[in-house]
RNA sequence: GGGGGCGUAGCGAAGUCGGUUAUCGCGCCGGCCUGUCAAGCCGGAGAUCGCGGGUUCAAUUCCCGUCGCUCCCGCCA
């Protein structure tokens, strides 16, 4: 094919070529045949150019043309010149020219397709993902692609600027029970035995610190057994990056600069920083929710005060026992049907609330759903929630976590629906003070809440055993139009505090030691103080997309179940394999007795 | 582990309060056509209505079960 090799893409043809001859290689995007003259869109990853065969062209060009359908992969050699003035095609990046064909020549045949190619196919995702390199094929696919190239490109480009390395760690390692399920890989050299995929290189960048490598990232693949979601694969990438020598300041500037230098290279997108900071329990009161969407307001209100001088006596009981009851003002809602109501409440059930109450501000006071029982505090409620006529207003009794974690499942539902987001904005804030620790109800224990190496604030040193509930950790999570993107923390590099948060968590040495005893010991030979943090790569190229799932921008993504439609894994493989492996296979039991160990104990990130 | 949605030609959908030959668009096959760019016109093929069972004279439609995908809670990043 060596005289039917491009000299030319398909996107790159203008005037400036007229009269030249090029040879072009690719696909039949389209094919309009009249009969005498014949048009061909062809298509490549560059763009697409048109074709015509005329009436008179030569039966090189004539003769193969006839038989080309969709998708055919094909070789033409031609002339580049200028449209008829009125057949110019203005929505075309080469839209002004065609190449007059002289020569075609039929690479490959296609067959029919499952889908058509095109912006417009809406294929089930199944079945895109069974032919993904057919659904690559298209220009939104391409995109998205190419986005994602050039979002690595840029995180490579700016971490090499300030100085750090790209460091592999290996994909297959020690199992450390950390927060999720991990995908074991048994090992044939030695029986009975394992080896993990890393959910994240959390404990090999730590050691890299104490290597002295101070300034490290990678771009790693991550694994976790867990159900899949839409933002969620059991196989994600992470920008993963550590510090040493630093505090959490130091880690933001790093991470604002990274951010602003990619969607401005990769999207002209000025980012707006430093990114506003708020403390894990203030973004809790105010939006109910850990990873706040900050395009609209809609703020959440306290409202356990008045509820407990009102006469609804579930609110009252709510407050008397330790509750809060947390109010949502919605702005011109008060049209808002009963039916619509009642869908609110039931979303706000699916995260615990056992109701969700609710009244209305008229011209002349509140109005409809618990409003009789305020009567008294009428012009209180009025100036505490800022009401006016037209507004809706919906409130959660419950404890707190529950009623802030409803209501701003609430408050993200009526975003959505009333389109109070702007699509086109990036708005970014950190996520900091989270709680180090949290009661398990179940085991009667404290857990860590987070990252069993993350360190506590400063402030909370000399008092973490007194009340490990009020200890914030200098942890932090990055968040953008509603997504947590990133988390990390400042960790531990002081063996004596280690062991503290151990005791605390009630894990004893020896535990600790068999999980990761390699990690303490290097803590031992003059560990460096580091931290850092881990952004999601396919969640934020998600976000730049405005994609909804991480599957658009993942070349080779798995379904909800895990499975890729394409290759159809996972599969069984054959019984030497399974032999060489030591492995049998047992038939799957119906009665799984749920680990009490399963906790989270270690890095997350 | 739990809840919601979807499953009808190769693709996307319509239909069905049970009733003759299951509809439309795209694609596919054949023919016509000299300027289209989602080309157009004419003709044609193509569907055990996801699968299994039940109710019924009759089931794509009603009932039960099951499988697949998807969204969500839990879990998890």
């Amino acid at each position: 094919m060596e005289h039917l090799k491009r000299t030319v893409t398909c996107g790159e043809l203008s005037s400036e070529h007229l009269d030249r001859e090029v040879v072009l290689n690719g696909w039949v995007h389209r094919n309009r045949n009249h009969g005498g003259v014949h048009f061909i869109d062809l298509r490549d990853r560059y763009g697409i150019t048109q074709i015509v065969i005329d009436e008179d062209a030569a039966p090189e060009a004539r003769t193969p043309a006839e038989q080309l359908r969709f998708e055919y992969c094909i070789a033409v050699r031609g002339t580049v010149r200028k449209r008829p003035d009125s057949m110019i095609n203005p929505e075309m990046a080469t839209g002004t020219v065609e190449v007059a064909a002289r020569e075609i020549s039929i690479l490959s045949r296609c067959e029919t397709l499952p889908f058509m190619i095109d912006e417009r196919s809406d294929a089930r995702e199944d079945l895109r993902l069974k032919y993904r390199y057919l659904d690559l094929r298209s220009f939104s696919m391409q995109r998205k692609i190419r986005l994602r190239h050039e979002v690595m490109f840029r995180v490579r480009e700016y971490m090499h600027t300030q100085n750090f390395y790209e460091i592999e760690t290996p994909t297959m390692i020690r199992s450390t029970p950390e927060g999720a399920r991990d995908f074991l890989v048994p090992s044939r050299l030695h029986p009975g035995k394992f080896y993990a995929m890393p959910q994240s290189p959390q404990l090999f960048k730590q050691i890299l610190m104490v290597s002295g490598f101070d300034r490290y990232f990678q771009l790693p693949h991550c694994f976790r057994d867990e159900d899949a979601r839409g933002d969620r694969q059991p196989e994600h990438t992470q920008i993963d990056i550590e510090m040493s020598f630093v505090s959490r300041e130091d880690v933001f500037r790093l991470t604002e600069g990274l951010f602003a230098h990619v969607f401005r290279e990769a999207l002209d997108y000025e980012l707006d920083a430093p990114f506003q900071r708020f403390a894990y329990d203030q973004a809790m009161n105010r939006f109910g929710s850990d990873k706040p969407d900050l395009r609209f307001e809609l703020e959440l209100t306290e409202f356990s005060e008045i509820a407990s001088s009102g006469e609804f006596k579930v609110f009252k009981d709510t407050v008397a026992n330790g509750g809060v009851v947390k109010a949502l003002r919605v702005p011109g809602a008060a049209q808002y049907s009963r039916k619509q109501i009642d869908e609110l409440e039931q979303h706000a059930k699916i995260y615990g609330a056992k109701g969700l109450a609710w009244m209305k501000v008229t011209e002349s006071g509140l109005d409809g759903g618990v409003s009789r029982f305020y009567t008294t505090v009428a012009d209180r409620i009025l100036e505490e929630l800022g009401a006016s006529a037209g507004d809706l207003l919906l409130f959660v009794g419950d404890t707190w976590k529950t009623a802030c974690t409803a209501l701003g499942a609430v408050r993200s539902k009526l975003g959505r629906e009333m389109g109070l987001a702007d699509p086109a904005k990036f708005r970014f804030c950190w996520i900091i003070d989270f709680p180090l620790f949290e009661w398990n109800e179940d085991a009667e224990k404290w857990e860590a809440a987070h990252h069993l190496f993350s360190m506590p604030r400063e402030e909370y040193l000399d008092t973490l055993e007194q009340d490990p509930g009020a200890v914030k950790g200098d942890l932090y999570d990055l968040v953008c139009n509603g997504f947590e993107l990133a988390s990390g923390s400042i960790r531990i590099h002081d063996p004596e505090l280690q062991k503290r948060i151990f005791s605390i968590v009630g894990f004893s040495l020896e535990e600790a030691e068999r999980r990761f005893g390699f990690l303490l010991e290097a803590f031992k030979y003059g560990a460096p103080p580091h931290g850092g943090i881990a952004p999601g790569l396919d969640r934020l190229v998600m976000l730049m997309a405005g994609e909804n799932t991480i599957r658009e921008v993942i070349a080779f993504p798995k379904n909800t179940v895990g499975v890729s439609p394409m290759d159809d894994s996972p599969t069984e493989v054959d019984p030497s394999q399974l032999d060489e492996l030591h492995l049998s296979i047992v038939e799957p039991r119906n009665v799984e007795p749920k680990s009490l160990n399963a906790a989270s104990e270690t890095s997350k990130e």
